[in-house]
DNA sequence: TATTCTCTCGTTAACGTTACCGAACATTGC
DNA sequence: GCAATGTTCGGTAACGTTAACGAGAGAATA
């Protein structure tokens, strides 16, 4: 009603502009490090800048500018086994689709993480295409290495996801510290159980040789635990299966012979211990601590066999790597070093408000 | 370099006019479902959007559409004990910032939480001026209900964080469900402590007739634990003070007759009896649980007095509020109801990562 | 028949920024 | 002394959308 509303008029490019006498042609040059400004003015523009506290309108640049940066995104290939890398996945549609708007386009190649070919495959077409940056979750770090090697000959960015390698990428990583993800369930574990107690680590995956980064995870664990000296006796399993009926056989002979009180399931794979206990509901079931928030997981997690699921937001992730190159490419951000991803733990009496 | 980079042209307004043989001002007025359009020529341009699956750009809408839209977001002012509602003030400041450039104006409320004329004062000045939305963390349960009886009255949008109340906001609350909450602990209480343990709940906090909704937690609680049948000896003390030396002398007290096996808090008082047991290493400590990520609890996280924190991210919260709204306002979704927030579990292990 | 009104629709300035084009002037080379 | 080249800057179209303005056709009124 009355001339209260003073026009809240945005501090943009033009009022720089007047205030500096010059164009808004020049204040643009400025702001964008662009030649063809005399110093003088380059440093009356700046001060005014400072002055003031300009914030460049985000939206009106996205609109203006037509970018042209191709991204691409290589990860693994959802299986029947593992859900986890459809959350991934997700993670990164959501991403791509904000991005899209500002003129990034993404092309997303899935490997089979039980070939190496196809990953051959999906980072040659990448080197062959025009990118500009690739994401990578690496698995099979050998070829992974050589790749980015490649890639970076030909100035393309890298951005590793879900693990790290020792091949440093350009832009860093994103996922949690393998190491102290092992050592929480070491945490946890020792929250379980007191002195003497036997402990049984499982390691459930066909194509063991290709999951190095489960050795860090182990080794976190079984460091904390045998810190704390309470003579824990600790045995590890390799089950170098997928199928249910033959993990079962595994599962069935190793825990006949160690009668374990806690079980510790290095991965996602979590859910088939649970089908075991709940199948198998003569046997005392131990104290169960797994891996990642998929549906299987969680729906042993409510029928209370599995007690612990840590969980590290693989859409999180996904999503994060393409929010990173966003910043980095149009608001031409310095770049950060990550810190690692947080790393949540879920019970039957949170999972239900797990992720919004 | 072949003639592959297809020119990857948004598909926008002008293409359904095109499309539709019209001009792009009646697109526009179909898109806002405004008048002046025959139904002829509205259900060609409606087949049309839903064809081609038209999404309109935000960046280009938010730049032209000048808002006039306000909003009021009263909170309690961050007291010495809890640095808790700076941390919700952060996020809502994050939110702030971003909604800036749509045009969206925010004004924050400060109220002292042990002073409930002051509540009544900001309330008061909301009213009286022009706002559209009012975000309310409720402390005065009848003072906030009355007003947003008010609000409702003038047509004002109102929407709760962090705690519910009976009178229900236009809106709906986001927060977690304080109930779970009391329930994760009493589940994270089982895993520690075995048949006939002793457990003392503590309420510390001056003014605790303010704090209704810790009963919620305590019940949530004590009837996870019952269920167990595992005569679990519950007892809950209230210590009505601030002061640290004040609440010394009252634990001493308690700890001292009751002996307890697990130590629960039910705020984010726990700093405190972290340091009444750092000072007292004499003590045999019990296992402590206590609530929110703030500064002083962390500390004593870290040194492995408190084992366990659950956290709300009272941040997360004032921040969703605000970008509700903006959904609300700008983007005309439709209100969704929420779901409750996640409940995070932090151990020593963990709290490095938690927030990014 | 002239006037007004209503309904439908096209045209256009504006939002804040970017980047290209070329003007104005100064400097260099012959 | 004149052309060629450089330096510094202003002007402006464009990005996709919104909303104000007004044009044209036909209906209703005088």
């Amino acid at each position: 009603m009355m001339s209260d509303d003073k026009d809240k008029k945005r501090f943009g490019i033009k009022d720089i502009a007047k205030l500096a006498n010059v164009s808004i042609g020049t204040v643009d040059r400025v702001l964008n490090n662009r030649k063809d400004v005399s110093e003088a003015t380059r440093k009356k523009v700046k001060d005014i800048i400072k002055e003031y506290n300009y914030q460049p309108n985000l939206y009106a640049r996205s609109l203006s500018v037509k970018n042209n940066i191709k991204i691409s995104v290589i990860i693994p290939k959802t299986s029947l086994q593992t859900g986890y890398w459809q959350l991934c996945l997700e993670g990164i549609r959501k991403g791509i689709q904000e991005l899209e708007p500002f003129g990034i386009q993404t092309e997303v190649f899935l490997y089979d993480q039980e070939d190496v070919h196809t990953f051959l495959e999906v980072s040659e077409k990448t080197i062959k295409s025009q990118f500009n940056a690739v994401v990578i979750a690496p698995i099979f770090i050998k070829e992974t290495e050589a790749f980015v090697k490649k890639c970076h000959r030909k100035k393309l960015q890298t951005i590793y996801i879900n693990s790290d390698i020792p091949t440093k990428s350009t832009l860093g990583y994103i996922g949690p510290d393998l190491n102290s993800t092992g050592r929480l369930a070491g945490n946890l574990t020792s929250y379980l159980v007191g002195t003497n107690a036997k402990i049984l680590i499982l390691n459930i995956a066909k194509g063991l040789e290709n999951y190095k980064y489960l050795d860090t995870k182990i080794e976190g664990y079984k460091t904390y635990l045998n810190n704390l000296n309470k003579n824990f006796r600790i045995e590890v399993v390799d089950i170098p299966y997928n199928e249910y009926t033959e993990v079962e056989k595994e599962l069935w002979s190793s825990i006949r012979k160690s009668n374990p009180d806690v079980l510790f399931v290095t991965n996602s794979r979590v859910s088939v211990v649970g089908r075991f206990f709940y199948d198998h509901q003569e046997i005392k079931k131990p104290y169960i601590i797994g891996f990642d928030f998929l549906e299987a997981n969680v729906d042993y997690l409510s029928k209370g066999i599995v007690d612990f699921l840590i969980c590290q937001r693989p859409d999180k992730q996904g999503y994060f790597a393409l929010n990173y190159l966003y910043r980095f490419f149009l608001l031409k951000e310095n770049v950060m070093n990550f810190k690692p991803m947080p790393i949540d733990i879920i019970t039957v009496e949170n999972y239900m408000f797990y992720e919004n």
